[in-house]
Order: structure tokens, then sequence, then C-alpha cells
DNA sequence: ACTGCCTTCGAACAAATTGGTCGAAAAATC
DNA sequence: GATTTTTCGACCAATTTGTTCGAAGGCAGT
């Protein structure tokens, strides 16, 4: 009644609960299983290992957040507005995301090179859009960069460097403030006066 | 400098970030050794085990709530309002507290029998609290109920058979409607009309 | 320099946990 | 009822984990 890639699926989407919450290393594959009610040894029927079911967790919700920024850039108009919604978006996705690569930022546990990988790939992915977002608002001329390429890497890093403090800041912060304080600093020298 | 106690409070403190985010289990002696950038084996010098740490630790998260509660009481003179604020307070601290119980509450994790004794312990306490509302509702005439005791242990059974499910479903819900909607169904039978 | 005390540490270990395998049973499909 | 798909429990090797223990560092007083 229900196929095979639906079950993967089904396995990557409850997989990927244990995970957010967990990080990688503490989540075992007895609960994955126990969280879908099957036995452990069933599971390696869908997926290889569990390196396998991380890497479709995480391509999963690279996915859903690649989605998500699609149709928020598309519904503005205004470069900046494209910028603001970006980044709005992706910072909403950091906490999760944190979650994911807990095992890499978290220094007291181990680093696992399989998950650099994924990250490399996915990050090549984001620098793409925020080039066109620049790209953009260079035609209309709301942007003013010397280079479109390195700019773009510019706002990655600042994404990036909020990324790790921001897992282990004080939620009751909200994410509106810290917002507007970050596309002050980040449009101040971007936006053509 | 600083002595053998205040060191055991430093302990508590950080080792409780831990398991305030892992729990019981998936909390090590390594993480919390780590965090305190200290050998794994320096900490048995203050303290027996990692039970004895967990509990001292649940100890020190109850004394907190304690003096939440009281307070939180003292501030206002009505029954009702007493009630209110204690169910409130008692409610905020319920993710940090399932986080610890954790190990209790989650079936795939296994079941630890002295967190069952610590958390006995906080329980008759709580009831304790619970009744003095209760008693001073009734001279207020503004409670109505037949037996303070059993009246107390139904509102902790009420709290407490929220406090699992609170751990699962989504976090977007706020607590103040939860609030209403429990103080609509609690105080239906005990408010005097 | 010596003594005694408080504190930290690394090495070592037994027990438990973990990711993963395998062949057989069970369920579904033909 | 034969064949394919799916599930399972028993098992294993490797790693992890809580805990112990003796040595040693640091420090105060003499």
């Amino acid at each position: 009644m229900i196929n095979k890639e639906e079950f993967r699926k089904k396995i990557i989407i409850s997989a990927g609960l244990i995970f957010s919450r967990y990080g990688f290393k503490k989540t075992t594959m007895d609960e994955i299983a126990k969280a879908l009610k099957m036995g452990k040894s069933s599971i390696y029927y869908y997926f290889e290992s569990k390196e396998d079911i991380f890497e479709a967790v995480v391509l999963h919700e690279a996915n859903i957040l690649r989605t998500e920024l699609t149709t928020a850039i598309k519904s503005v108009e205004s470069p900046i507005d494209k910028m603001k919604n970006y980044i709005f978006v992706r910072m909403k996705s950091f906490e999760k995301l944190s979650n994911y690569y807990n095992a890499i930022f978290d220094k007291n546990l181990d680093h696992y090179d399989f998950i650099e990988t994924i990250r490399e790939k996915y990050d090549r992915e984001e620098l793409a859009i925020l080039r066109l977002i620049i790209y953009h608002g260079q035609r209309k001329k709301v942007f003013n960069v010397i280079n479109s390429e390195y700019t773009a890497m510019a706002i990655q890093t600042t994404l990036k460097g909020l990324e790790v403090p921001l897992f282990w800041i004080k939620k009751e912060v909200n994410i509106e403030n810290r917002l507007d304080a970050i596309l002050n600093v980040l449009f101040y020298g971007i936006v053509r006066k």
C-alpha cells in the first residue's frame, strides 16, 4: 500500500525529528527504529548506514529551506526586500540547522568529515542564491558593490558567524530585533544612498 | 581562592545546562568535565557518581522553582490569582523539567529508579503548596471543595498529565492560550459561583 | 627543604552500548 | 503455492561510558 520510496521519506522525517533534537552522535539507530515502531535491523533495508540517513535528512531539510527561500525572494520586488526576506528565512532556520550540525560546532563532540562534505555542498548552493540577489540589486541600481562574488561570500560569512553563537545565546531575544540589527550592519555598506 | 562547596555549585550549574538539554542518559561525564575544563576523574573528587550530580542538579532546580512559586503566590491576594500564578509558573518550568525527566517519560530510554525517588520527594512538596492555596481559598470562601487533600492531588494530577504531552506537542501554541484553557477546565469545578 | 593537605590528572577497566550483519520467518504479490 | 518483498531477533566487534586508583602538582605553614 505504500512503496519503498515513500517509506524512506517516512524514515527521513521521523529520524529528522530525533537528529534535530540530539544531533548526529547522540541519536541512536534504536531510537530511530523505535520511533517508527520497527526493529533496528529493518531500517537497514531502506538505508545503508546511519550516515546515510543523516545525509538524506539534511538534504531533505535543505530542500525545504531552498523552497522557502525561493518563494520568500519571489514574493517581493525590490532587491532590498529580497535580501531582507532571504536573511529572515535563513535566520529562522538557524536553530534547526544548528542542532543538526551540533556534531560539528560542539567542541565536546567529535568531528565528522562526511557532515562537512554535505555542508560544503549546501554552502555553494546558498552562495549562488545570494549572488543572484546581488546581481538583481545591481541591475536595479540599488546595490553598490564592486565584486558581487566576494560580496556574496562576505554576507554568507556574516550569516554563518551568527549561526554558531545563536545556538548558545538566550532564546528570549526575539528574532525581529536581531534581524534589524543585522540588516543595519549589513546594509550600511551595500545600499546605495 | 574558591572553596569546595562553591565549586560543587559550579559543577551543578554547568552540568545542569547539559542535563537540561540532553536528559540524564545522553549526558556523559566527559561532557560535564569538558564543560568545566577538567579531567573526567576530577569530578569524582566533588561528587560520588553521575546520579549524585543529577540529584544535586534537580534539587537545585527544585529550589529555584520553589522560590519562584512562593514569590508568585505572595505577590497577589485573591486565592484565584494565587492559584493562577502557581499554575503559570509551574507550567513555564514544565519544559525544563521535562528535559530532566526525559529518562522517565521517553519510552525509548531506560527507566531509572533513583529519578523516581527524587521526583516523589518533589511531588510531596508541591502537594503541600497546593494544599495551602486551597486552604486559603476556603477561608476566604472563594473555593468550594469538599476535601482539600484530594483536590490538591487532583490538581497535581492534572498538571502532571499535561507535562508529558507538553513535551511533545508543537511549541508554537503559546503558553497564555494553554493556560487559559487549563484554568477554565480546572476552575469550573472549584470556583464558587 | 620538608611535611601534610587539597586538588587534578591520566591510565586502566569492566560493563554497557552501539552500528551493523545475517539468515530465517512473515507478509505481500503474482 | 512459488516468488519476491519486508520485518525481525539473535549475534558480533568495536567503541563508549562510569568509575577506580595511585601518582603527582600546588600550596600553606614550619
